[in-house]
DNA sequence: TTTTATTGGACTGTCAGTGGTCTAAATTGG
DNA sequence: CCAATTTAGACCACTGACAGTCCAATAAAA
């Protein structure tokens, strides 16, 4: 371990004005020190998910007792501005809004349905219409992938479902509807997604979606426009009922 | 135990170099070297589909066992920023935004209309539904700010449009919508399009924007959804017939 | 084609460090 | 004085980092 380290000011706080005897430090107790990490936290000094220092040294340099220090952390465990594991370490449990530009995250189900809503038929319009054989293969190829997954690897399924939809958006042959489709499939396959997919995702639903993929790729093939818009309107509004059913249980 | 012997440069990013202020700064383990790879990625120091160094590589560089470093790894995966294939290695998967420009100049101005035509329709439509008060103020600044640009100055205008759009994009509150828009006014305002746009903006349809411009914005502060959307139907059609007239000349 | 080297994946056991808990003494303030 | 708080210390169960080994998949070389 490195000693140097460790051996360092007590900080403003403590001992150092009680030897000089000017203030009486306030109120110098756990209180105190709660408010310093509180003030520390909400400041963004400590990142989302950081590790602060351990109660022992967090002792030291408040110049305080261990117990005190436990005392201000669960102070702030119980407002939730930390979360404390066993053999672990203190972790900081606050978003400061510089940080949570998460699109995914701040994404709701039907947020997510009302975009592809506006922007999945217009896509299968230009697909059927600027699709390249190679396009078409490819999205058999990914077509395939889908329908021989295992129904219960969620997660194979929802990989090929985006790599599917991923190819669709390909058949466009327009690379400004490529790139935001891309983003739109981030979302889709965010963590959040797939656990509300878990609970939404029952076997005969999935044969239905193969149903539709498979007509909707049948149907660009065919360059047949009026259908392939017809067929993904209607799968959007059957996810989006679906997940409107999920939200109620 | 033998202190000399586990005396070794730790990872670059620990304790010495963070002298912020009174509180001790946080430590790190996996999750610091996850970090810093995080960050790396991010910047762009690898590219997409780029390979990483070898997981005894890395470790050897952050001076951290080989576990640790796949503890890391694996937190990458999960969010989606790397891929890893057996005998193969750790590869990059994402796209940092110097790609976006690479869209935007591979993006035709049909193209553009065709994905616009797409989307904005369903977004003025959903920004009459959930327009706030706030939203119809920052709407209004953006539309008075298009209105007073000087004709000449073209790039304001540009700019100014830009402006308004994004507001209309930020009254959905629906934060894919208001991310894709970003995608596409990037291309929108790319260098391409204003020198088409030079073409095209004459005194007489400049005024003919701001009439739709204020037009849109009157039917959403009155939650005309109807009105909203056949606005922004023509305002596109109207577009898309000058460019096409545009690129016959 | 076969061989070889390299890669990520999985597993073990060891060990220092962590928060959780408890006790007893010391300190503080009324 | 008493009562509450703080302190110091010990022990526990648990976690994470570590070093090591072996394996399967891959890629490059022979």
């Amino acid at each position: 371990m490195n000693d140097e380290a460790k051996d360092e000011r007590p900080i403003e706080g403590r001992e150092s004005d009680r030897q000089k005897g000017q203030l009486p430090s306030a109120v110098g107790g756990a209180a105190s020190i709660a408010a310093q990490l509180r003030r520390a936290i909400l400041e963004g000094s400590y990142g989302y998910r950081e590790r602060l220092p351990a109660e022992r040294d967090l002792a030291q340099h408040f110049g305080a007792s261990r117990s005190t220090v436990r005392e201000a952390l669960r102070q702030l465990e119980e407002s939730n501005l930390v979360i404390r594991r066993v053999g672990s370490g203190t972790f900081v449990n606050h978003r400061s809004d510089a940080e949570d530009d998460d699109v995914a995250e701040r994404t709701s189900p039907i947020e997510l349905i009302e975009v592809r809503l506006a922007i999945e038929p217009q896509m299968a319009r230009l697909a059927s219409v600027h699709a390249t054989q190679r396009d078409l293969d490819r999205m058999a190829e990914a077509l395939s992938e889908v329908e021989v997954c295992d129904i219960r690897d969620r997660e194979a399924f929802t990989r090929a479902d985006a790599a599917f939809h991923q190819a669709l958006a390909d058949c466009t042959r327009n690379p400004l509807m490529i790139g935001l489709y891309r983003q739109i499939n981030t979302v889709r396959s965010h963590a959040q997604w797939a656990r509300m997919r878990d609970k939404v995702l029952s076997p005969e639903r999935q044969k239905s979606y193969n149903d539709q993929h498979r007509g909707l790729y049948e149907a660009i093939r065919a360059r047949d426009t009026e259908n392939a818009v017809r067929i993904v309107r209607e799968h959007l509004e059957i996810a989006h009922r679906d997940l409107v059913g999920a939200s109620r249980s």
